[in-house]
DNA sequence: ATCATTTGATCGGGAATACGGATGAATCTT
DNA sequence: AAGATTCATCCGTATTCCCGATCAAATGAT
């Protein structure tokens, strides 16, 4: 069984015409072109779809039988093909990307504002979690890719470096440390501070980054708004990624870099290995990496 | 948009085969000539459809997207070609007959029954009309063809001589003329008689016949199986085809030959002109026309 | 680290197919 | 009767298609 596309134009052309000269040329063939491709149709079905004489061109019974079916396989496929194109066109798709929550409240937002305005079509998901339930989604095919940081043992996934995120030290006003010029992380750390959850890439790196003179934190909260919150109440100090510090920006809150060598933490667009994203994915993708966060310290 | 069935059933077999070279022998191809296949499909759509590295082949997201798509109008193409061929085979169809009532209650009826025994998938309709509402069914297509006389005006309607059916005397067997030897269509047209309805061929006929001579009829009635009960109440004398003579061979009743030149009755299969006939059609047609009565008079 | 294996892509020549112009045959019109 | 229209056929050419051989990349075993 083999049947084109090409066939069922003829067809149709040759049934709305009915004269083989008129249809070739509304195929864009000679008549002698046409004449064969119809005849290669009815070798196909095995039946004469036409009575034609010099005069006359007319559909046989079996002719009639075929051209509903041939109408709609015509607009079924070419309806699949448009599904496609547009999926191309990223005039429709989905894109799911996972996102720390840092970055998914403050960087990611306006770019994906951006994206939307260019590619109204395209459905958008963000998951925003933490950084193992992030790499899982995307193991999983659950999300197109995620922007995290990365794990040892993520075989399967791939890393394409986005932005080094280095840390600063937050904390109130009326605070010790808020008037000393040259703070270490080790000296900072003397002081009581709050820690964001264990699983939490901003604690994970802190912690690779100390080894095990970590001092115990004084508290650890979910979420960062949380943390703002209690060092606004005086509870302690705060050490968070450069990305997050829009929500320090208070009044009563200083902002104060970290002296010494603090490994900045250091942030991927991560994929499954070996696959491609789909073609609006790829968009968003290749938006997030040209827009990667503009890099004050000169870290990479 | 060019789109083959060869195409897509190369995408569905590298879809379920996730290897190039088991799909390629799948579809009775050469890797190469395979791979070319899927890469016009992929031209075709605009898009990618599989990741392909030497060692993986996969999905793309579009590539999914027109999975369904494909096996649905890969079905649908086999179905609507599968349907023709039916046709073909004569496993489907339907056959529309138009006959006259003598014809469609005598000599008809066993050659449709043979014809459905080996064609049980072919839906036949039998039209019992006179003459010109037979005719009518042709010329207007609601018939495939008509087993009937010839009539003057038939411009777009052609005949095809089936046989010639001579007329016979039927009379009870106390009639004068039951009794007699040589009887000629004059002589007994001097006795009452029954006559069909004036549209009917058979009437048609006997007035073509005698010209300007035709005796006045003592009645006219619709239905033969009628004409054998008034003749055999007595009523009169029928003058009626041989292929309805199946209709009066009851006891009491007498058929006699009519000497002298009567012409007989000329029946033809009637189709439209520069139409070719349904698959089905033309094989019942060729069944009657093969089957055409046995003519015993041996009158052309 | 090195090498053999697997596998998809590419290349080149030969075969099959498709195409268009000219021609032929049938039919309708004038 | 002649001309016009139109579909089928013929035939030389151009294109496409297909296969075998080869290449290149990735993988896995040693």
């Amino acid at each position: 069984m083999n049947l084109s596309s090409r066939q069922l134009k003829a067809f149709v052309a040759l049934v709305e015409e009915r004269n083989f000269t008129r249809a070739a040329k509304r195929c864009h063939l000679s008549q002698p072109a046409f004449s064969a491709l119809i005849q290669s149709l009815e070798q196909e079905a095995g039946v004469r779809l036409f009575d034609r004489s010099t005069r006359h061109v007319d559909l046989t019974a079996e002719g009639h039988e075929l051209e509903t079916s041939a109408r709609g396989l015509l607009t079924d496929m070419s309806l699949a093909l448009e599904n496609l194109r547009d999926h191309a066109a990223k005039r429709r798709g989905r894109v799911s990307v996972a996102a720390l929550p840092s970055l998914a409240a403050g960087w990611l937002p306006e770019l994906l504002a951006r994206f939307h305005e260019r590619y109204p079509g395209v459905t958008l998901q963000v998951h925003d979690a933490v950084l193992d339930p992030c790499l899982d989604l995307v193991a999983r095919g659950e999300a197109d890719f995620a922007v995290a940081a990365l794990r040892p043992d993520m075989s399967d996934l791939e890393g394409q470096f986005l932005h080094a995120d280095p840390f600063f030290l937050v904390c109130r006003q009326d605070h010790p440390l808020a008037s000393r010029d040259r703070i270490r992380l080790r000296d900072a750390l003397k002081w009581p501070w709050i820690a964001t959850a264990r699983n939490s890439s901003v604690r994970k790196h802190l912690e690779q980054a100390l080894g095990d003179e970590t001092p115990s934190a004084l508290l650890e909260v979910a979420h960062l708004a949380t943390v703002t919150g209690l060092v606004k109440a005086g509870m302690g100090i705060a050490l968070v990624p450069a990305m997050t510090l829009f929500q320090f920006e208070r009044p009563g809150l200083v902002i104060k870099p970290l002296s010494g060598r603090v490994p900045a933490r250091r942030l991927y667009l991560i994929r499954r290995r070996r696959r491609s994203l789909s073609v609006a994915g790829q968009a968003l993708y290749d938006l997030l990496l040209a827009n990667a966060p503009s890099n004050p310290s000169g870290v990479e």
